[in-house]
DNA sequence: CATGAATGAGCCTTCATTCAT
DNA sequence: AATGAATGAAGGCTCATTCAT
């Protein structure tokens, strides 16, 4: 069946080229900025000329759009898997947090587009990335309703609080800190406990 | 009186100008980012000819550290009256908690440019705006410092976690929600009590 | 053979566009000075838009640059061919003069570019034009030093007053006047002679 | 008498300003070229806004007229003064030329400007300018005409020799180099002298 | 699949100039 | 006599995009 072979192969070759694209506009954007990076800048960096990239991508909106996705589906990915390992819900929690934030490591490029991106700067393909967005963040709000807690507590603020706060770490997180597991730990932990336990109270 | 009058309506229209275009530069570059915008846009917006900005501003980068600093400086000064009013260490940082997130909404355009811009977007700049940031940084570490905490939590993650989810805000604030003294109050103590209090536990 | 044909056609018009840039800069340069002339004058002057030129030139002072090169080249050119076919000294200088005043003419608007740009005007490229500069001259510096002369006689001011004449020819010469030859030889001739020589003494 | 020394320190001062202003076009114009000089660049060099230069000259053009004038009005003084004092053809030739480099480079700024401007740069007041330099090479054709020479030289080519040679001068020359006089010298002697006089003749 | 060549709009910036004050 | 503020045109250059080959 020497055919299918030779298909396969072509469009694995193909899709190589693409994949090669995508990584490249993955890290200029991420680096510079959507706007910061042009075109000929991405077709460089794969050593193409600007016009070719227009066999791959309709518009650079569409470039942007495809990391935009590619982002979304490996943190998703690998929440996703996170949370399918555990059961207990504040360990599912922390798993899925320290899952996210690996993600925003491992893929930074992909997934730095997806965090900073505004919408507003996308034109035409806003919102679609609206739509991935609030896709992904419904995970978190199903891991957060899960939860047992007091019921003086606002899973909302909670929600906010968390995301917030994991999502931030692409602006402070350099590569050779501490492991996503434990920054995931240390945020989950400052959150169960209660930080007027037992301490040295002041005027006590 | 009139002649201080004249005196101050020159002055005042004088710099007027100045304000009026980085106001307008504010809005632009927060609507639509740095790059997004240009110089014609926000000659336009104030009912000037681009070439016209050059008289008060050298270039275009120039406007953005203008901006920067403007939001900096708004941010910080909010934060320095809140904190001069309190003494308790919770109170206090609860006080500027709220303050920093009533300057991101009061002054949304200054303070998103503030928040959202990459250093590596200001080309030549990028030194000075990165100073500020470190600067305005410095408060919420000493409000943490301050702190009466149990001798095993991480005040590094607990100021992570804290100043990430503050800043985040900007990303799901909306105009007509809680109050920032609300939301403040709903950070400070979600983390102060713990999570684990007592509620039917799972399996109890 | 209609293929090498096309494929000489193809070569041909692909750096066909560049000649012509390169023509056009040449004579609008040397007609209104290189500052004087835009870009989008040239790209008129082809037909073309102003940002096309930058498909085929990096900068204006690249264009200035290739010109003055162009301009260098066919004097030397003319010069060298000229000197190869000499062997007599003085033959050969006045050869040479006539093939410098010619190539002055003949290619008037490259090399009037190449004799009258200020290095300083060159920006970044100054260098390589002194470098051109310098290069040509040693060809005069050569042929004067292999005169048989007077031992009182000073090369080093023989040069500069031929080559200063020579060079100052662009400003006075107008096409339709002496051929070059017929001009290079009074130049000569005028040198040769003494000027003190057997005529009416003022007084005698 | 205090009213005409009033007026008279007044025309003075604003003489004062127009001359500083000359003064620093002239500079510019020569250093960079007209083009490349710009109305801000003169006027920062006295410490003036753009604007105010308007008080001064009527436009650009006006200013590069004026220099251009004054250039030709010194080297044309310095020449005529020169020639004035010396009555044997030749001893006049060799002080007028001698005068002329003088002036080339005492004058340097301001000669250089009527030296090297293409009238065609200078738009409405080319006319103006070319009839300056007509008027001054009279003089050099009146200094040849009255030179005793034997009937086979053509002045015509001896004045644009030595002419061309002089003027070409501001390309090479260097301050702290031969003085102008002796530069005047060796020309003069280069060219009343025989080059083929009494030396060994090759081959002989 | 990719290039070579071009487009046309738009970029940031600078220019000579004006004019009320 | 000079300034402050602006104008409007033009500057060099880059951009996303197109399309014949």
């Amino acid at each position: 069946m020497p055919l299918p072979t030779q298909i396969i192969g072509r469009a694995a070759r193909q899709d190589n080229r693409r994949v090669q694209l995508l990584d490249a506009a993955a890290r200029l954007f991420s680096e510079r900025g959507y706007h910061a990076t042009s075109i000929r800048d991405i077709a460089k960096e794969v050593g193409m000329l600007s016009g070719s990239i227009y066999y791959h991508f309709q518009s650079k909106e569409e470039m942007l759009l495809a990391v935009y996705e590619e982002g979304k589906r490996r943190v998703a990915d690998a929440v996703d898997t996170a949370a399918a390992a555990e059961t207990e819900p504040w360990t599912r929690l922390q798993a899925c947090c320290a899952a996210h934030l690996e993600a925003l490591i491992v893929h930074r490029d992909y997934t730095q587009v997806m965090i900073r991106t505004l919408p507003q700067e996308a034109g035409a393909v806003a919102p679609r990335l609206l739509e991935d967005r609030r896709d992904y963040e419904t995970r978190f709000r199903r891991l957060i309703d899960d939860l047992p807690l007091p019921p003086d507590i606002d899973r909302h603020y909670l929600r906010l609080l968390l995301f917030g706060a994991l999502n931030w770490s692409q602006v402070w997180y350099r590569s050779g800190g501490d492991p996503p597991g434990l920054v995931a730990q240390h945020f989950i932990e400052t959150l169960r406990c209660s930080l007027d336990g037992p301490h040295p109270r002041p005027g006590a």
